[in-house]
DNA sequence: CTGAGGTGATAAACCGGTATAGCTCCTGCA
DNA sequence: TGCAGGAGCTATACCGGTTTATCACCTCAG
């Protein structure tokens, strides 16, 4: 008897399934005695629940949905996705809920797969990263009434349940630092400008400029590749009056940010200090080892996962999760100004 | 009516549930006319089968399995598993197969993954990766009877179906370009002695000593880390008689050896030739631009996902499938060495 | 002594598909 | 004319759980 069903085990204990399914999922109607004799037969047998039996019967798939829509090329250079999964996967595994990773080309795919999803049944809810301006997946899901958590994006009113760290507060920290080291000509290479989260980094580097008296601080978006990121670094590092400090909104960008400094003979620090919107190895592998703000992803991931349960439970809960402040891990990359 | 069932169809029809059944998954038992009605009317109440009734009926689930056993601080950095994703899931889709990823802290951990996947139905197979030289999880599977597929190692007989790339060849082929350009001593760090492919990439050096006229070429290995890699290189660097040239097992220790040969003052290529058995986008981002071999694991990925669905369906079927022949990629960092 | 109410269990329906036995025609051939 | 055989379809069992209606039994209050 290779897979033990749950008849099994009510023949073995004498009694019947209803039973045995009451005794197992630990809800009244057995008495202890009984509960104890059938518990301890299921463990013997190495009894588990069939999970395509059990969804089928109480509409629930004890799996949940992550589907990341960028291009696989992009991907896996940045720590974050690894780890938000990590951490994600350490939420729901306290559960038993299991996790359908899913990497799609662009939006309208990934609300196919919200669509196939649904009607299959093969997931209880979804994670959403990334959110932009007007994003169609909001309407998308909620026509599906498929329970959802944003990543990163902080809801307004009618918006999905979310989990979302400061990002205006991260960014001020960041050039709070820089201006008190000296700093008053300071850049930013953002991202992609539809992302939610740039936007408000970008509002926050604006709003800073009066308060800190700097002579300049624009934001240059870019599409978050290397080669932008670059080329964009050029650009600032070309003008006659440089800045003498450059934010970037990706670790993989401010690498390539060093990289071009290099390679026009500016120091760094020096003559220019770089800061990343972002930490990992990358950052440290390089020389000088990069200035970076570090986020705790892998609770982001665990939070969500807690959250994404919540609605899954109840649907009509609405939650917004702010988690813990990211920091300014300071390296070799930042130092005052040279005069 | 949310989510019509084949009894829906059925009604709507005039037909029986088995007809319905016969006629969406294209086999006999129905004229065309009816099928073309049922397949009409399903397709306008927009049917999709339900994943669990389906899985329960016909025992396979439509999902298979990958579990990746990192600490997952050490993931992400590697675009490798972000592209065999990527690729996987690209085999997968054609064929409506889900896959389920997984991310654990070691290989009791994963055994006991694939355990659990087994008895609750969960996958119809899984994919291996980082096959060791004794490893626990072959055995674990064929007990299980879990139909699997491994990647990168090359099974002798007896062993899983696998999806393999020629280590053996693809070193030689970064040991004979040193050569030619003249390097005699060369060195290698490796990486986890206990991965197969570490195993294979350290014999194929060493068999190449005396047909290249090597001096030496030795190969040190490491845990993978950063940390190990600049440990390593700074031990090599400081010998009496240095390499000229080193060969590193992954491009995050071929960026940290990078590292530590400019904090030593020696100039790359010029006094050191480095090659990284592996490509992404960090060998890229570097200057000088690291020489990497690069395979595509996307189609790495793809290749697997095919095998895997054809041992689920004929799980005695043995397949060892060798992909493409990785190819090196010369970038700045390789040069003649100095007289 | 009787009836209400609670406890511990069972049998059967149900979830949404698939697989199979069997039934009804119709056709073709002897 | 009779019958084998196949096409086309129906009815039903089945997969492995969960859930509900029902029931036997016991206890206790009136």
């Amino acid at each position: 008897m290779a897979r033990p069903t749950i008849a099994d085990i009510a023949d073995k204990a004498g009694v019947s399934k209803g039973a045995v399914s009451f005794a197992l999922n630990g809800r009244p109607g057995v008495s202890d005695a009984t509960r104890a004799r059938i518990l301890q037969i299921a463990e013997q047998m190495s009894w588990r629940p069939h999970s395509a039996a059990r969804a089928l019967g109480a509409s629930r798939v004890d799996s949940v949905g992550l589907v990341i829509a960028r291009p696989a090329r992009t991907l896996g250079v940045e720590p974050f996705f690894a780890h938000l999964v990590s951490g994600l996967q350490s939420g729901l595994s306290a559960h038993s809920i299991s996790l359908q990773l899913l990497i799609v080309e662009d939006t309208d795919a990934e609300i196919e797969v919200y669509r196939r999803w649904s009607s299959e049944h093969r997931v209880d809810g979804v994670i959403l990263v990334d959110l932009t301006v007007k994003d169609p997946r909001v309407e998308a899901l909620r026509a599906l009434e498929l329970p959802a958590v944003v990543i990163g994006g902080r809801g307004g009113k009618g918006a999905l349940p979310s989990v979302w760290a400061d990002d205006r507060d991260a960014m001020l920290s960041i050039v709070d630092y820089l201006a008190a080291l000296g700093h008053r000509r300071i850049a930013h290479v953002a991202g992609t400008p539809n992302f939610q989260h740039t936007q408000r980094r970008i509002r926050a580097v604006r709003d800073a400029i009066p308060r800190l008296g700097l002579i300049d601080a624009p934001s240059l978006t870019t599409d978050f590749s290397d080669a932008e990121g670059a080329a964009t670094t050029r650009k600032l590092l070309s003008q006659a009056e440089r800045p003498t400090a450059i934010v970037y909104d990706s670790d993989v960008m401010a690498v390539a940010g060093l990289g071009v400094a290099m390679e026009m003979g500016v120091a760094v620090p020096g003559d220019l200090s770089i800061v990343a919107f972002d930490d990992s190895i990358l950052t440290q592998l390089m020389h000088p080892a990069l200035t970076a703000l570090s986020r705790d992803t892998f609770e982001f991931g665990r939070q969500a996962a807690e959250v994404l349960l919540e609605v899954v439970a109840e649907p009509a809960k609405v939650i917004n999760l702010r988690t813990a402040d990211p920091v300014l891990t300071v390296r070799e990359s930042t130092a005052p100004p040279k005069q």
